[in-house]
This record gives structure tokens, C-alpha cells and sequence, in this order.
DNA sequence: ACTACTTCACTTTTT
DNA sequence: GTGAAGTAGT
């Protein structure tokens, strides 16, 4: 028997175990039907398949291990690939990418769906490089673009890449036609879709209480409408279970659901979920449009798989239907940690189902971590109850330095602590070595303050993004109704704007523009006219912008109408003002309201970053605004790596989070989270815990069961014989 | 429509 | 313990 450290402590269980024993066991059958298919890397096999095309222009056996060659060589049928921490997952789509070109697939039959257009883009742009760099091929490719008179590398963008809701987005304004909607609709954000909720709402005068029990607020309301579509439960079912005192509001609450629904398609108005889900539904009606995709994207791969929720797997289904149909999920099941929003990780363990005949193939060289580390992390790994067998291994021969965990007595303490491994550490490293990694954004903060007082340079990732910041919504709301002019939340927000209009007049407004043709008249001729005097300015501004002819234009006449009503409506509008730049050389960018519009929906621009710190002088070969410690909340640091990583927080309460302590799949995703903050790191990991953390929500002091789990010997834990230089702080257990 | 008082929810946030 | 959002009263 291993021992563990803090073996005396005693963590409760969480209460629904019994209950999830036959989904564990289904869940465990499938996994199990699964593993049987794994193939592995044959150098026969393997050597036979290249020897095939003599004709290759890439060197895939020597750039690939045995089993990414396995995974980019082949090309047919259904298979999940998994690919663990640091694996090279990447690679190996890109190559894959690059093979399937190789072997004369035309790439507009490649589908390539990933999590964010970065990624898309990433493996696309690697593997036109890779094309590229070997000669022929690349002479080839343009004596083809000579004879089409196409640009240059226009094979590889005729790949059809992105996310699961640029890809749906795209279908839904390309072939609106085909399947009879409207295709100048505007999207709505998750504020937009709550505002929507609260005005409709309003609008058909439904109660605000039933019997002294309040209605829940809208931003319950999205929370309950999206998390019912994305994981297919019923309002009811999800209501009576995650939000039992709101259960009289039931029926109420289903008759919203259902008017939101109307009052979206009366508008031309989709919100996140819609993108994906209509064009399911379309998918599953209109065997025209199912059988034309089906034709289209002969090869289909699918990046961070775990995390796709029950309509993107659907989309995938529908297209992959028949079996002439490649597809290849790619994904790490210990890495799920988006259930919040929807993703269902059962989506992974059940590929086996869905696919009887699905091959499975691992990739379970790391090449990122050290032995030390990934001793660790495999310890970690070995802890979650259901995920795929897999044990990651290092073709490093240097052990490396254990993870190291240290107890301090309070934030600040171990704020104290992480500078001074940084200090201690910089003669060897650059500051943008370092991350710090934190379950809430709000655990950052000591370590921000540590780091001004110290001069530590920093940059935070994580917090309000930039598109949802009031200005810059108020700004876009302006571009939507020009675009939309049936965009009645776009409508509403610049409306009441003004002193003197509030949530009725706004409505009536927009009614009577809506009924006047889409009409800006009513602004002057109604008897709402004179409800504010901005809105003949506001007249004259939308006229002169819908005859604009760049968006920059329409950007700079809708910036000179609102910046005085900024200034009198906040104090900050100067600072705030600073992000009008951003959006102007976006403008810039986009030739179009709707390619604007769209990209700012469904790929935004990641500003919402505050740096703080003096960027090391004269430091030679760095550059200076990129040289910073990285402190990030985990989620946001998936995918990436760190030669040194900090975790803080690790006491039970916190990692985990005292809101999933009582749900074993909550729990168990919060172990996966941890277990992506630590294989996040190269070489060096340091695990940090307060002595205790109390709030509204109750005190904790126990250090994290993830800590308290895990066999003694793969970590070093600090005690009192090993003092640290400053260290006047008792060790606490 | 605006304001002052009260209540409530409170991790994570690739879309 | 804190902010945003909802309610009641002007």
C-alpha cells in the first residue's frame, strides 16, 4: 500500500456516489468496448502505408513518433485519438492535415473543427509551412495556381476550418436559401440573450413573484434556457434538480422559453446555442441540405473533442452519417472542464457507442514535462474515476526536480512565497517562464499585489472580456441595428441611453420602427419624438452611417454621436474611450458590416488584458511587452506551457471548489483542472495552500484532497526541517 | 422615469 | 462581505 500524504485527513464523499454507480458502470462498458479497438503503431504496417506513395514530399516517419504517424497516416474510417497532455496533438493534426493533401484529397472536403479559430488557423497555417517548405510540392502547388489563376496557397484555404459556431454561422448564411431563413441576422451575446429574456418578460407582463417566492433573475433564466438545450434536459427536470426553490415558477418559466424561442426567429436573432442547434435541426429535416454536407466534407476532424457539448456531437453525428465518411475525434478525456458550459464529457467516453467500429489510438509520449513532473501528473491522472487508460511517458532521461507543495500561513504569505521562487529562480530564466495559475480570478489578486510591490512584471489573463465591457456594446448595438434594424435588443440598449427614455418608450420606438418598414422616421414623427433631444442627432447619425461606405466610417460617425453621451454617462469615459482604438483598427479590418460583426461575436478580440510592472530594462533579445510572469485563472491556461508553473490555492474549498464538493461529477472535473494547472508545467512545479479560507460561503482549512490524494513519494512536501530563508511561518498540515 | 432601499447570488467563461 | 439587480415609492 502507497502512502499518501496527510493520510489523517478525512474528506467527505460526495452524497450522489450511489446514484451515478450505473452511469459510472455504462460509462466504464463503453470505455472498455472501446479499448479492445486500439491499434498500435505497426512499423510494418506503417512502412508498407508510406512505401504506397512513393510520390510523398513530407518526411512523416521521421518527424512523427510511431503513433502520431499512426494518427496522420490514417485516414479513413472513425477514430478517436487520445492524446495526452503535451503529446504533440497538435502536430499530429497538422500532419494529418497535410497527408490527407498529399493523398490528392481536394481540401474543400476537409472539415476541421476546433475550439477557437486560433487553433484552426494554427494547424492550417503549420501545415501550408510544411507544404510549402518541401520544394517540389510547393512548385507544384503553384504551377496549379498558375493554370487556375488562383492565388497563391489557395489549396489550404479552401480547407473549411474554425469553430463549431463560425462553421454553423457560415451554413446558415450561405445556404439561407436552401433552407428559408433570413440570412442577415445579428448574433446574440449572452448579455444580449438576457436582456432579451428580461424584456420579453416585461413585455407579456408575467409575474415577478408566485406566492412571495421571487422569479429568478435573467441571468438564471440564460443559465437555465442554454444549460436545457446544451445538455438536453427539460426545463422542469433541470429546474426541480439544480434549482428546486424556483419550482412554482415552472410553467411560467417554460412559456418564456418558449416566446424567447418566437421572439428570436421574428427578429432574425441567434444566440450562441441557436447557431449550432438550428443547423441540427435543418441537418435532421432537410435531406437536401444533410445529403449536400455530407457530400461536401469527406474528412472530418475534430480538435479538444471531451469538450463538445450534446448538439455539436449531433452536428458531427449528422454529417459523419454514412461510413464513407472519414472522421477523426481528437481529445484529452482527463482534460474536460467545461461542463458549466454544456460540454459533455461523456461525449469521448462514448465514442465507442456511437461508432462500433471506431479504432482508438493514444499518444502518450509527453514531450513536455520532466520524468519528476510527469510522475506526478500520471499519480494525478490515475485518481479520476472514468477516462481511458493511459500512462504519459518521457523520451527525457533527466529526472527533474519533484513537484514541490508548501503550506503558508495565510494569501499573502504565498504570494510572498511564489515571488520569491521567481526571484530565486530568474538568473535562470526569463520572467515570461512563469505562470501562476489560479482556480477564480479572484485568487490572482494577492499575487498581482505581491508582484507591483516587487517590481515583478506581469500580465493577467482572464476577467471582463473587451466585448463585454458597456461601451463597447453600447457601440456595437449601433453597427447591429444598421445591419439588422430588426435587432430590437441592439434597439433597445441605444435608446435608453438617453435621460428621459426608459424601458417602455424604447419599446414603443422600436415597435414603431419596426412596423414602419425598418424606417429610422419614427425617431422625429412619433410622439416619442420629443422624449429626448438626442434622437433627432440620432436620426441624422443612422442616416448618414447606413450610407457610409467603409465600416471604419460607419465606426468613426457613430463614435462622434456617442462619445458626449458616454462623457455624461460615466465618469471613466476617458479611460473607457482607450478601447474605441481597438475597435476602429478592427474596423479597419473588415471590408464588411457582417464579416465585422460576426467576428467580433464569434472570435473577440482577447483585450480585456491588464499589465502592471516595469518591463526589464535593456534586457537584449526579449522583447520587453511580452517578458512578463503569466497569471492566469487554469481554465484560460489550457494548451499551454510553462518551464515553470505555479498553483495557489490548494486548499479543499478552493481547489476544489466548495460548490462542487457535494456532486461527484462536479468533483471530478475539478480534479481534472487540477490536473490541467499542473501538466501545464516543463519543469518545475510548485504547489501552494494557505493555511485556511473563510468567506460568506463557510471556513476551510483542510489542504486539498487533490494534494492529500496522491502517493507521498512523487511530491516534496516543505516541513519545518527544511525552513526557507525568510520563513518565520509555523508549517501547517 | 428616476431614486433610494432591499435582496440575492456569489467559480470557471475557447462560443 | 460586496456588488448588481430588483422593488417600491416618488
Amino acid at each position: 500500500m502507497t502512502t499518501t500524504i496527510f493520510a489523517t485527513h478525512h474528506y467527505n464523499y460526495p452524497q450522489n456516489f450511489i446514484e451515478m454507480k450505473p452511469k459510472i458502470t455504462r460509462l466504464k462498458q463503453a470505455i472498455k468496448k472501446l479499448e479492445a479497438n486500439l491499434i498500435n503503431a505497426d512499423a510494418e504496417v506503417l512502412a508498407q502505408r508510406l512505401a504506397s506513395h512513393l510520390g510523398l514530399q513530407v518526411d512523416y516517419a521521421s518527424e512523427l513518433n510511431a503513433n502520431q504517424l499512426l494518427a496522420a497516416t490514417t485516414i479513413e474510417g472513425k477514430v478517436l485519438v487520445i492524446a495526452g497532455a503535451g503529446s504533440g496533438k497538435t502536430k499530429t493534426l497538422t500532419y494529418r492535415t497535410s497527408y490527407l493533401i498529399e493523398n490528392g484529397v481536394s481540401p474543400k472536403e476537409i472539415l476541421l473543427l476546433t475550439f477557437t479559430r486560433k487553433a484552426a488557423n494554427e494547424i492550417k497555417g503549420r501545415a501550408r509551412a510544411l507544404l510549402a517548405s518541401t520544394p517540389s510540392f510547393a512548385q507544384r502547388l503553384n504551377e496549379d495556381l498558375v493554370e487556375d489563376k488562383l492565388p497563391k496557397n489557395k489549396a489550404l484555404n479552401d480547407i473549411t476550418s474554425g469553430t463549431f459556431h463560425s462553421f454553423c454561422n457560415m451554413l446558415l448564411r450561405q445556404y439561407s436559401g436552401l433552407l428559408g431563413i433570413n440570412p442577415r441576422f445579428t448574433i446574440l451575446d449572452t448579455g444580449d440573450s438576457e436582456d432579451a429574456i428580461d424584456l420579453i418578460h416585461k413585455e407579456k407582463k408575467y409575474p415577478t413573484k408566485i406566492t412571495n417566492q421571487a422569479f429568478p433573475r435573467k441571468k438564471t433564466l440564460q443559465n437555465i434556457f442554454s444549460t436545457s438545450r446544451n445538455r438536453r434536459i427539460h426545463i422542469r427536470d433541470l429546474i426541480e434538480n439544480s434549482y428546486p426553490d424556483i419550482a412554482v415558477h415552472i410553467p411560467v418559466i417554460e412559456q418564456l422559453a418558449i416566446d424567447f424561442h418566437e421572439y428570436k426567429r421574428a427578429n432574425h436573432l441567434y444566440d450562441f446555442d441557436d447557431i449550432i442547434s438550428q443547423v441540427v435541426r435543418h441537418l435532421k429535416h432537410n435531406d437536401t441540405f444533410r445529403q449536400l454536407l455530407q457530400n461536401q466534407y469527406r474528412y472530418i476532424m475534430v480538435d479538444e473533442y471531451q469538450d463538445t457539448n450534446i448538439p455539436q456531437k449531433e452536428l458531427i453525428d449528422l454529417i459523419c452519417a454514412p461510413t464513407s465518411v472519414s472522421l477523426m475525434v481528437v481529445g484529452d478525456d482527463n482534460q474536460s472542464i467545461y461542463a458549466f458550459r454544456g460540454a459533455n464529457y461523456e461525449n469521448i467516453l462514448l465514442f465507442g457507442e456511437g461508432y462500433p467500429e471506431a479504432k482508438l489510438i493514444k499518444l502518450e509520449q509527453n514531450y513536455r514535462s520532466t520524468p519528476a513532473v510527469l510522475d506526478y501528473i500520471n499519480a494525478l491522472s490515475a485518481q479520476i474515476t472514468l477516462g481511458y487508460q493511459k500512462q504519459l511517458y518521457s523520451g527525457v532521461s533527466i529526472e527533474g526536480v519533484k513537484p514541490i507543495f508548501r503550506r503558508l500561513s495565510d494569501e499573502s504569505r504565498e504570494a510572498k512565497y511564489i515571488a520569491d521562487r521567481i526571484i530565486e529562480l530568474k538568473p535562470d530564466h526569463d520572467y515570461q517562464d512563469f505562470a501562476v495559475l489560479c482556480r477564480t480570478s479572484f485568487q490572482s489578486n494577492y499575487v498581482q499585489l505581491e508582484f507591483m510591490e516587487r517590481n515583478i512584471p506581469f500580465i493577467v489573463v482572464g476577467g471582463i472580456r473587451f466585448i463585454e465591457r458597456r461601451h463597447i456594446k453600447d457601440v456595437l448595438a449601433f453597427v447591429k441595428i444598421l445591419y439588422n434594424p430588426n435587432d430590437t435588443i441592439a434597439w433597445h440598449r441605444i435608446l435608453t441611453l438617453f435621460k428621459g427614455v426608459g424601458s417602455v418608450t424604447a419599446t414603443r420606438l422600436t415597435q414603431a420602427i419596426n412596423a414602419d418598414d425598418n424606417s429610422f422616421e419614427p425617431l422625429l414623427t412619433t410622439k416619442f419624438a420629443k422624449k429626448s433631444t438626442q434622437l433627432e442627432p440620432l436620426y441624422k447619425m443612422l442616416s448618414q452611417a447606413s450610407q457610409a461606405e467603409s465600416v471604419e466610417a460607419i465606426i468613426e460617425l457613430i463614435l462622434d454621436f456617442y462619445m458626449p453621451v458616454l462623457k455624461i454617462n460615466e465618469d471613466n469615459w476617458r479611460e473607457r474611450s482607450e478601447d474605441f482604438r481597438v475597435l476602429k483598427n478592427l474596423a479597419l479590418e473588415h471590408d464588411s458590416l457582417d464579416k465585422f460583426l460576426e467576428n467580433l461575436a464569434l472570435d473577440p478580440p482577447n483585450d480585456s488584458v491588464a499589465t502592471a510592472g516595469e518591463p526589464e530594462k535593456g534586457e537584449e533579445g526579449i522583447d520587453k511587452n511580452r517578458n512578463k510572469v503569466t497569471i492566469s485563472t487554469i481554465h484560460s491556461a489550457k494548451g499551454l506551457e510553462w518551464p515553470v508553473v505555479f498553483v495557489n490555492s490548494l486548499v479543499d474549498g478552493m481547489t476544489p471548489h466548495y460548490r462542487s464538493l457535494s456532486d461527484f461529477e462536479e468533483l471530478e472535473e475539478e480534479r481534472k483542472l487540477f490536473y490541467v494547472a499542473c501538466s501545464r508545467a516543463k519543469s518545475r512545479l510548485f504547489l501552494t495552500a494557505p493555511d485556511y479560507f473563510s468567506s460568506y460561503s463557510g471556513y476551510f482549512d483542510k489542504v486539498s484532497r487533490f494534494i492529500a490524494e496522491v502517493p507521498a513519494d512523487k511530491i516534496t512536501v516543505l516541513t519545518v526541517k527544511q525552513p526557507l530563508e525568510e520563513s518565520d511561518d509555523p508549517v501547517w498540515w
